[in-house]
RNA sequence: GCCGUCAUAGCUCAGUCGGUAGAGCGCCCGCCUGUUAAGCGGAUGGUCGCAGGUUCAAGUCCUGCUGACGGCGCCA
């Protein structure tokens, strides 16, 4: 409860995206300032709030004194609360104004920092405020929207989230960079991936995930790197590879399918086809390795046989992909660990986004027979001690089982074909960035 | 870790051959009752990233440093 000009207001019960709706009724408008234009005794203010803009116009013979002066003074972010009724008018943008009766300031904004020119970086230092764009706003709901989406489609398909540390005391990935910590006298370090703790998970809940925030200290400077990410993890017990990619695409076409259904709004104005999305199959192409490797070569970009896909591979690679496709059957010296292997292959596949925007999953077969991961363990030089628990699932009624993990911010991206992996982040966290 | 670019007003930038620091926008003041990131007039605004060097004179040339940005590698 609040009192703006001797009212009480309890509660907001008006948003913006309601007006067209409201045509003819009086409401009461709660937001900020997105623009203002004086004209003298006329003053316009676009007001925006969580669900849009809408133009308000204030006339000095329609308003008291107080209000005028208040519409006068506020400042561009400036809180406000306005009265009026709602008009359609074609002179307003977006044809629908407020004719406001009443006008009150509750808080003024005085020399917001950021105006139409103001530069990327000068952004990223006020992310805090920056974050009020309606373009984050709507990248945001977008990303809020392929959470739920994600939560949706695991639910319907009998998995429990499950929550796992962020604290670890050991690499979840051999060689990866972790963040190092102090922790009560000895050193631990920040997940970079929930996997080894879903794995013991399945042993009880058989189909879980997670979704967590992922951790990689390595100095990546390039579009889809963050240091901090969100994550989205799966692992199936009683579930092979092709089960695995079954879950993956079943995933992210649902997804796709939930945001081209609920978001047609905000892809076409981020020039994206919401029907694309909206009516995806869960049938996504699967290529081998070779293949690509293959497919690379004929387009003239050279790689040999053995090596890993770089980013000017996965570029040409991925050009002439309408859809999401699977390259599976990496060789195993390329691959972590962990993952099952037959012959010199990784029992794995990687989820590929069209158009360069790069590797959206990563997922495998998990290796499930003890000797084996003691044998590769050793090979990589790591202590046997430190993975013991990580061995004891496979001594106990070890079973064939499967996992993957999702980077959000990278579907997000590619979803709305951003710039940059940071605009799909709220406060992105990059080697050079972790203020604000 | 590697390669490259950049750093001048609150923001975006210009600054020629080394010769007294500029513009647009914003903020502030004034005018304006239908604007569409309005328009017109006025005013304010500077440790030229930091340190050193060359020179009568350095935003400008040289050396070092710092920071950010762009790209590679690593990965989701």
């Amino acid at each position: 409860m609040f009192v703006v000009r001797d009212k009480v207001i309890h509660m907001k019960d008006f948003y913006i995206k309601d007006a067209r709706e409201r045509v003819g009724e009086e409401v009461t408008i709660m937001g900020w300032v997105y623009r203002k234009r004086r004209h003298g005794k006329l003053i316009f203010v676009v007001a925006r709030d969580s669900t849009g803009i809408i133009q308000l116009s204030v006339k000095k013979q329609n308003v008291d004194e107080n209000g005028f002066a208040a519409a006068r003074d506020a400042d561009i972010e400036a809180s406000i609360v306005a009265h009026g009724t709602v008009a359609e008018d074609e002179r307003a943008p977006g044809g629908v104004e407020v004719r406001c009766d009443e006008f009150a300031l509750v808080s003024p904004a005085p020399d917001f920092p950021i105006q139409e020119d103001t530069g990327t970086e000068a952004l990223l230092d006020i992310r805090h405020l920056a974050l009020r764009s309606t373009k984050t706003q709507k990248i945001m709901k977008i990303k809020s929207s392929v959470i739920q989406a994600a939560r949706d489609y695991f639910d319907k398909h009998g998995f429990h989230e499950v929550f796992p540390p962020i604290l670890m005391s050991v690499a979840g990935e051999g060689g990866s960079t972790l963040f190092p910590l102090e922790y009560f006298g000895q050193t631990a370090y920040l997940s970079q991936t929930a996997q080894l703790h879903l794995e013991a998970a399945i042993f009880s809940l058989e189909n879980v995930y997670s979704l967590t925030p992922s951790f990689r200290a390595e100095k990546s400077r390039t579009r889809r790197h963050l240091t901090e990410f969100s994550h989205i993890e799966g692992e199936m017990a009683w579930c092979d590879e092709e089960c695995n990619e079954k879950v993956e695409e079943g995933l992210v076409a649902s997804i796709c399918n939930a945001v081209g259904s609920r978001h047609a709004d905000i892809l076409e104005e981020f020039g994206q086809d919401a029907a694309y999305f909206r009516d995806m199959e869960p049938k996504f192409e699967r290529i081998t390795y070779d293949e690509a490797i293959s497919i690379i070569n004929a387009k003239g970009l050279p790689i040999e046989f053995g090596n890993d896909l770089g980013y000017e591979e996965e570029k040409v690679l991925t050009e002439d992909f309408e859809h999401p496709f699977f390259v599976k059957n990496f060789p195993k010296d390329i691959k972590a660990f962990y993952m099952k292997q037959k012959g010199d292959r990784a029992v794995c596949a990687d989820l590929e986004a069209p158009a360069g925007y790069g590797e959206i999953i990563g997922g495998s077969q998990r290796e499930d027979d003890y000797q084996l991961l003691v044998e590769r363990l050793l090979k990589e030089g790591e202590e046997i001690d430190n993975y013991q628990w990580y061995l004891d699932l496979r001594k106990y009624g070890s079973v064939p089982h499967s996992g993957f993990g999702l980077g959000i911010e990278r579907l997000v991206r590619w979803i709305l074909k951003l710039e940059h992996i940071r605009d799909a982040c709220l406060f992105p966290r990059t080697p050079s960035r972790i203020y604000p």
